[in-house]
DNA sequence: GCCAACGTTGGC
DNA sequence: GCCAACGTTGGC
C-alpha cells in the first residue's frame, strides 16, 4: 500500500463534486508533467490518496482511493504519453489539514508538497500519512 | 548539449 | 496581482 496526494483547485474539481461521482470514481485526467506521470504510473488498486484544494482553501479536504491503475489519458492528444488513474472519494476529513497547518508541523518540513509545490502528484510516507490522519481528527 | 527566454503553477 | 519555482522551448 502506498499513499499520495492529488491536487485540484476547486474552481476545477472539487472534493464535493468528487464525492457526488460515487463509488465508482473518476478518470483523474489533465496532468501534463512528468514526475506526477511516473507517480501515477506507480500507482495501484486500493493506494490511498490525500485530496488537496490548491489555491482555493489550500487544505487537505478527504481521503480518495485508486480504483482503477494507469490507463492513457482521454484528454491527451493523440501520440503523447500522458496517462491518468481512476480515483474514488473515500471519507471526509473531520477537521480539513491547511497548507499553514502543514508548515507549522516541524516533522512535515520534508513533506513532497512542501518541497515540491507545484509537483501535482506527490508521493506521502506512511508516517507522514498517520500524522496528516491524526491531524485531520480520524 | 548548454543556457536564456518564456509559460505555467501555486502561494502569498 | 505579484512573484518564486520550475518545466519547456528554441537559438546557438
Amino acid at each position: 500500500m502506498q499513499y499520495w496526494l492529488i491536487k485540484s483547485e476547486p474552481d476545477a474539481w472539487s472534493w464535493d463534486e468528487q464525492k457526488a461521482a460515487g463509488a465508482k470514481g473518476t478518470e483523474w485526467t489533465g496532468i501534463r508533467n512528468h514526475t506526477a506521470k511516473l507517480n501515477m504510473m506507480k500507482m495501484k488498486k486500493g493506494d490511498r490518496a490525500f485530496f488537496y484544494h490548491s489555491n482555493i482553501g489550500k487544505e487537505i479536504v478527504g481521503i480518495a482511493e485508486i480504483v482503477k491503475e494507469h490507463h492513457p489519458d482521454p484528454t491527451a492528444e493523440p501520440g503523447t504519453p500522458w496517462v491518468c488513474v481512476d480515483v474514488k472519494a473515500v471519507q471526509d476529513l473531520p477537521r480539513p489539514v491547511s497548507l499553514a497547518a502543514i508548515k507549522a508541523e516541524p516533522k512535515l518540513a520534508d513533506v513532497a508538497i512542501i518541497k515540491q509545490s507545484r509537483l501535482s502528484v506527490p508521493p506521502i510516507t506512511a508516517e507522514e500519512w498517520k500524522l496528516l490522519c491524526k491531524m485531520g481528527g480520524l
